[in-house]
DNA sequence: AAAAAGTACGAAACCGTTTTCGTGTTGATA
DNA sequence: TATCAACACGAAAACGGTTTCGTACTTTTT
């Protein structure tokens, strides 16, 4: 077993000081030449590499970001986290993950964990508990702190931060008048408990859209489902109980679902009825018919989050503004709807 | 900006040695129980945490664990990671996550990255290059350092370390078993190039299964596709050139695009052919008709071979010998097949 | 009353780096 | 020949903890 090396190993076999060997590694030119060239040649040919962790204690920065997300097993989160990665990778930081798993008390206890000299900032979506619970506490104290934090997607108002969004609320109102530019009268949304900041904007462009275009908004036509559950029945339910031509869902599962149950009630997409879905995963690329969907971006939305908060966490001058980036998302048109 | 207290902080502050505020904190008996109340008192009121990158360099612990995987945005791996996250976290261990890219330098230069300090060992999956340069000097080396690895799923036996992988082969007997009795003859294999280990077992389970049932192996019916590529065709075309009553694909994009061209053909399932797929994700769950999948487990994978590598980074007594666990997949009959 | 034992704390080393600040030696300058 | 840079290197502090060892003081034992 050959054990990592250390500068002190060097210093001892060449027997010069430990500082020396540090300069020399460094090129400084305090050290000559010919010491220089030993301690380089021995220190090659054992593979010396700078041990991590006694640079960050020393440098206090550890090169590591945190990312909490409320799912990993979810195409939109593993797409942003994806740009985040490479990004983060380029610039030579590395990736500590923590899943809050939709709970507010993960959530905090891994910001915790990871905030005591672990990481050098944080990028984040809200858990859907905590944005119910509107407490925000842990993340002014990390501020407080002077550890930077960039929140994406899920964002909220009462943090001042950097952030990275979606136009969820143009890119809603873009899907309606798509389908309004086909001929649908009797447009549906399907959406999610409303403390989702995004559901809620993706339900005001629906409206906004259907009032512009001077269709009267029906509140028949819009279901609102629990996160994540078995919601099959409802869905049959509602088309069963409406007249309707077009649907906008806030995400890829209430899409597919609802096109199953359209056809298991015999009605032909799009002929009869057009969705749209949010989402452009793997769900959306191999329906049958394909779905017309947003394609949110993630990596790019991944991207810009840890290109803002690498930078944050090194610059030198305090306290830029903060800003918030808005990530265009793109309507995909596929067979599901006319076009 | 409050600034986050040190043990010298609170030295200074009650007057006292850095030596005793460790261990009053740490409720060691040489301390008198006074001075402890004090000290606990005061810590606890400026929220006191010990720099975990001090106990690293101290330790030589970090309490990290580093996560290779070929690809993030992949319902098996994320299923995998979650498992490894639960259970590390519950361990009190954080996870720091890499993605190779299927490509070996990237490999190489990650696992460089973390093997320096940042994390106290490895759980891994060979990517795609990987495998098929068949090169795995950067594991050998890092073994040799004492860091120990763990291969889940992709894996080689060129390596000695603990494993997790899947019964890849009999559970791709048990499938084809469950198309013969429903009176398949014809049964069909999609898979992808044999370097990847995973598609070869499941290979060797198709024909064993054949031959322990008297089918005569038709290599024609045999469809080897390039890994992540767009091959609609080459699938349309299998199915043109060949009678098929049967298929067993091995992942589930490819059950997937081959359900679609068995309908687009105007064939129906499962009367007509039925399909089997590996990986029970949205694809399976939402197809129509819901797709008959092998599920894999990968929570399950994750949670072994996390608790592999900590037993074994914790584990005092030098090294136990390796073990290979290995995950039950379970055969998830649905519509996509006859029952 | 002297010796032994116990109590409560501090000093210092250590983990592996970087960096500042000497310092001894050499060669050039006045 | 005394003075001064320049050169090449080492000692030590610092990052924030833990831990071993020493020690002054008090209490118990003989």
């Amino acid at each position: 077993m050959k054990k990592k090396i250390t500068l002190k190993d060097i210093a001892r076999e060449l027997d010069v000081s430990v500082s020396t060997v540090s300069k020399a590694l460094k090129n400084s030119k305090e050290i000559s030449k010919g010491t220089k060239e030993k301690i380089k040649a021995f220190a090659k040919f054992y593979n010396y590499r700078p041990n991590n962790i006694a640079l960050s204690l020393k440098n206090k920065r550890t090169k590591n970001i945190g990312v909490i997300i409320p799912d990993i097993v979810h195409h939109f989160f593993t797409t942003v986290f994806r740009g985040i990665e490479k990004y983060a990778n380029q610039r030579g930081y590395n990736v500590i993950i923590c899943v809050s798993d939709e709970s507010y008390d993960k959530e905090v206890i891994n910001m915790e964990m990871l905030a005591n000299g672990s990481i050098d900032g944080f990028i984040l979506s809200l858990s859907a508990e905590t944005q119910l619970k509107n407490d925000f506490i842990h993340l002014k104290e990390l501020i407080d702190q002077g550890i930077p934090i960039v929140l994406f997607d899920r964002v909220t108002s009462e943090i001042d931060c950097d952030k990275v969004v979606l136009n969820d609320r143009h890119i809603a109102y873009e899907a309606v008048e798509h389908l309004l530019k086909s001929g649908r009268k009797h447009i549906a949304l399907i959406t999610t408990d409303s403390y989702f900041n995004v559901s809620e904007s993706r339900k005001e462009g629906y409206l906004y859209a259907l009032n512009e275009n001077g269709q009267v908004v029906d509140s028949n036509l819009i279901l609102t489902l629990p996160y994540d559950m078995d919601n099959d029945f409802l869905i049959l339910e509602f088309f069963q109980s409406n007249k309707i031509d077009g649907v906008l869902c806030v995400n890829e599962i209430f899409a597919i679902q609802s096109m199953s149950v359209i056809q298991q009630l015999g009605f032909t997409i799009p002929n009869d009825i057009s969705i749209i879905g949010f989402t452009n995963g793997n769900l959306s690329k191999f329906s049958n018919p394909r779905l017309t969907t947003v394609a949110q971006h993630g990596d790019e939305m991944g991207e810009k989050a840890a290109k803002l908060l690498i930078d944050r966490i090194e610059s030198e001058t305090e306290e830029a503004d903060f800003v918030t980036e808005i990530v265009k998302a793109t309507l995909i048109k596929r067979g599901s709807t006319i076009n």
